[in-house]
RNA sequence: GCCCCUGUGGUGAAAUGGAUAUCACGACAGGCUUCGAACCUGUUAUUGGGGGUUCGAAUCCCUCCGGGGGCACCA
């Protein structure tokens, strides 16, 4: 729809402006409305009045618009017309499955990585894991939506310090060897060390292959939590250890720094000229002590994705790395990745007891993303976050949420779809023609509006990530959903008029099923 | 000290520089002989302070005040 106004109103404007055409929120200022006039004010020194009086006359005969209007100090403001509207729902219940999805040609398709989550094996997933994850899914999904090719890639740090660390932690946390302030504290690495006592005691001098084999078993709870019981999905577990250092991707990337001349010694050491992208200093590849550093690897990580065929990696990290992002953007560009992106999602605080509970994994105090799913349900968890902007500080309260869980909104929409099946199932009636010019009520026009706007939606969330308004969409169309239920019956009226009021109810379910996919939540058909 | 995020009804949030700032929760008052009341209707309140840019500012700039995070030849 918007795409049809837009067009309408270029044809009009030989200028080069920018035209912004928006869904209008008041329903006052009809369906959508534009500025365009204030724009062009400045370049044709009239009053944006004047112009948009001029548009609106010219545009009035377009048949797709019942009426364009020119209100406030210039604003155009576009009623639709009841075809359109009803042309549209025809398209919903044709393309159903595929509603809101694109499809594009293979010269504008991407190959794109999402990489999230990523949460050390060392230890269960904390809730800002969680937030990453259900943005992550749900941006991979967007991509895929707007016909780009995704692969979702969890990166599974399995060597270096920290899985020696692990193992450290283990033999001292089996009495060993003296417990160090560095060391993870938490029960889990007790429970693991006591019920593996043999193992430990075993490889108690060789703590990375004792740390490797317990990071093993932490992955596979993580994986069980994410895979099985928040459905977050992966295409791909990339071994540190295995696809990166075991493919020699530290020597390559190693080898095309040098080719490219953007790393020079310094100090004994080597470095990246990371500056020259953006950064404020540059940072160390190999250390004086010969050692390869953390940065490297994940250099060498993201040109194994280069090397692998893709256009561009979206990279979500929690918090903690923000230090991080201008150095991997520099290694991203320099690897042939330039249009990557990383998204930082802000904290989730904890507060127990009207009090903050700090997290740490170190310390091991956290309340686990697993036991967040099982108390409110993966559905209710995953809209919670996804209702939200990453930016957002997050205070969660546990025991409020619990509490709060039935209240979740996720069922509120879930209930709309519930609502629009179980009608569908229980009216009955002969087949025949429809004439969906019959819907014409407020309600029914305000419902096919909403409707249409669910590819608009998701194309302005595939360009910008904002998952948030995809849950914002979905609450205004169960919103104008139950009022149509309320103000209008589907059964029980005449013939004519239920094949009609079917169709748009039919439509409502299709998108509500699309839209709660593309958030990976589910739609249940009874509740 | 430097950098990033942030301050919006009692609470939690939303708002590509657009109009009368939108939801949910809470509280209060109503609504089921009919397709599922996990629903609907009404009442309640305001962008931290001060400047500036703009036809137009919650949004951009400056400044002050408050909250969160980050600033290793660590990972």
């Amino acid at each position: 729809m918007r795409e049809k106004i837009l067009i309408a109103l270029k044809k009009r404007i030989p200028e080069d402006v920018r035209v912004d055409v928006s869904i209008a929120e008041n329903k006052a200022f009809g369906h959508y409305s534009s500025n365009v006039s204030f724009k062009l004010a400045k370049i044709r020194n009239k009053a944006p009045r004047e112009i948009a009086e001029g548009l609106s006359l010219s545009l009035s005969n377009e048949k797709e618009f019942e009426k364009v209007e020119v209100a406030g100090g210039g604003f155009l403001n576009f009623r639709l017309s009841q075809k359109v509207l009803a042309h549209e729902l025809k398209d919903i219940l044709k393309k159903a499955d595929a509603y809101g999805s694109k499809k594009l040609s293979k010269a504008k398709q991407k190959k794109i990585q999402v990489e999230y989550i990523s949460a050390n094996p060392t230890g269960p997933l904390t809730l800002a894991n969680g937030r990453g994850g259900f943005l992550g899914d749900a941006i991979a999904n967007v991509l895929a939506a707007a016909g780009h090719k995704v692969e979702r890639e969890y990166y599974v740090n399995d060597t270096g310090n920290q899985v020696r660390t692990l193992g450290l932690s283990l033999i001292a946390s089996a009495g060993f060897i003296p417990f160090e302030e560095t060391f993870y504290k938490g029960e889990y690495v007790k429970d693991w060390a006591l019920a593996n006592k043999t193992t430990v005691k075993k490889f108690k001098d060789n703590p990375e292959h004792l740390g490797g084999l317990a990071a093993n078993h932490f992955l596979k709870l993580i994986k069980t939590a994410i895979e099985k019981k928040a459905g977050i999905h992966f295409d791909r577990y990339t071994s540190e250890k295995n696809d990166v250092h075991g493919k020699k991707f530290i020597e390559k990337a190693l080898e095309l720094f040098k080719e490219l001349g953007v790393s020079y010694e310094k100090d004994g050491a080597l470095w990246l000229k990371t500056t020259d992208y953006g950064d404020d200093k540059d940072r160390v590849l190999v250390t004086s002590e010969k050692t390869p550093t953390y940065f490297l690897a994940d250099a060498g990580h993201y040109f194994e994705t280069k090397v692998r065929g893709f256009d561009e990696k979206i990279l979500i990290l929690g918090p903690d790395h923000y230090g991080y992002v201008s150095r991997i953007q520099a290694a991203a560009t320099i690897v042939g990745l330039p249009s990557s992106k990383v998204i930082i999602t802000q904290a989730v605080r904890l507060i127990r007891g009207g009090k903050e509970a700090k997290m740490s994994k170190r310390k091991g105090l956290f309340v686990t993303f697993q036991e967040l799913i099982e108390d409110v349900s993966p559905d209710a968890a995953r809209f919670f976050f996804l209702m939200i902007s990453p930016d957002t500080h997050m205070d969660f309260d546990l025991d409020l949420a619990k509490e709060k869980s039935l209240k979740n909104p996720v069922f509120y929409a879930q209930y709309a779809y519930v609502r629009a099946v179980s009608i569908i199932k229980k009216t009955k009636i002969k087949k025949g023609k429809e004439d969906l010019s019959l819907l014409g009520s407020g309600e029914d026009i305000h419902l096919m509006l909403k409707l249409s706007e669910f590819p608009e939606i998701l194309e302005d969330a595939a360009g910008d990530y904002a998952i948030h308004r995809i849950t914002k969409y979905i609450l205004e169309l169960s919103k104008a959903f139950h009022n149509f239920y309320e103000k209008e019956r589907v059964g029980g009226v005449d013939d004519e008029l239920v094949r009609a009021r079917l169709a748009l109810v039919g439509a409502t379910a299709v998108v509500l099923k699309n839209a709660l996919g593309v958030l990976g939540v589910s739609t249940p058909k009874k509740m």
